[in-house]
DNA sequence: GGTGGTCTGTGACTTAGTCACGTTCCCGTG
DNA sequence: CACGGGAACGTGACTAAGTCACAGACCACC
């Protein structure tokens, strides 16, 4: 298979030649559409996965069917979930979703496991990988935990604009990447219309005066 | 070095002869008294840390002076905050705090990566307990997310009573342990006395109805 | 027998989540 | 074109949780 994926994986790309070669001989290329279910509880993986492009989703469901964003995985990143699973049967209480076509390579478990012992860098790729996402959880917990619903939100919408500042998301997504209530939502965006911060309409958010929003998201 | 405390855990104590010897012959064993610092954001680790006996409490703090306990290192288990540091040079914003006295066992960063290369059975105890610490902050950010914080002190409390009914802890420990704070961890045990499924007294808990604290641990 | 520190109690208030609706908009089909 | 259904959003009333500013109460130790 070609090599040339490998170049979106720093650590990889400067890997010495025999393993460079040996995880592209390994690798097969996949393409998941959008909205494909790539792991959920009690299902076990077999294969280690790495995003070339798109975002992967992986969310916690609670049983009152209220939605929590853990992290997202997006390309050059590694999926900790199937990781995991291949090296520890552990079965994870969330599921992982793409939001976008992901393309993706898939090393078998097998291989993995012996790049585990033959590459140094590889190895290094990936527990960087798990201390990332370790990360991201504890951000997670911190701001679930501590930090006010409205500074959350506005550091979700600015980050959620790109360059535009018309932000296409529906409150219910807003709520999800939240692990709040779409209502709760609303009517926070509300009150920020209120005040000229945002403009709001179906489906999207025009954000109408960053530097507030931004003290907002900043502000102790 | 005696090779006993290899015993403690059963992954280890399975390994091939030279694996186990080359572990006991460069692990050194550390004692840290109750309330040592093991781990504080923006301190390098050097060693790998296995816990043979006590336990190490790894906690978030809030700038507004609240914590939250992401979870408990107990005897047979390993630190991966520590291990992190040491594979991904990452550094956490949680800190790590003996709560009682603690018996671990270090290994110095060089042979602890050599043995994740020569000891497939080692790789995978550093890999399970990376999955099992992804696992307990999944866990957290689903209760703090989702559930009811009278259920979850009910199975605090629960957790906290081992065969003897009266647990010893102050309300200011609980708020730690789910998050909140303590007014309001105290409001709850007063309407836990009320219904007669507590006592409550300086310093301790009485769990008087253990029946009762069931139901509500467990219920939806 | 004070005295400082820890632990707990309380009321008034704000913020967040829940529940049960109702409304508006869009888009395809008859 | 009407209209019907689904997705997105709005609203009010209520409950749960967190915040703030205190005030006691208990304990240990001079």
């Amino acid at each position: 298979m070609s090599d040339s994926w490998i170049e979106r994986f720093p650590e990889l790309a400067a890997l010495p030649p025999e393993d460079r070669a040996f995880l592209t001989e390994r690798a097969a290329k996949v393409a998941l559409p959008a909205g494909t279910t790539v792991f959920a509880p009690g299902v076990a993986a077999e294969s280690f996965l790495l995003i070339l492009a798109g975002s992967v989703r992986v969310q916690q469901v609670s049983p009152g069917g209220r939605e929590i964003v853990l992290y997202r995985v997006t390309g050059g990143e590694t999926c900790i979930m199937t990781t995991s699973c291949l090296l520890a049967d552990e079965n994870y209480a969330a599921d992982g979703v793409t939001e976008t076509d992901v393309e993706a390579v898939a090393i078998p478990k097998a291989s993995f496991e012996e790049a585990i012992v033959r590459s140094p860098g590889f190895r290094r790729l990936v527990f960087t990988d798990y201390s990332r996402r370790i990360s991201d959880l504890m951000h997670v917990v911190e701001e679930v935990a501590f930090e006010r619903l409205d500074k959350r939100l506005a550091q979700r919408l600015l980050a959620r604009a790109g360059d535009s500042p018309v932000v296409r998301v529906t409150h219910h997504d807003l709520a999800t990447d939240l692990g709040s209530a779409r209502e709760v939502v609303g009517r926070l965006l509300k009150e920020l219309e209120r005040r000229g911060w945002v403009a709001l309409s179906r489906g999207s958010i025009e954000l109408r005066d960053l530097d507030k929003l931004k003290a907002l998201a900043e502000g102790s």
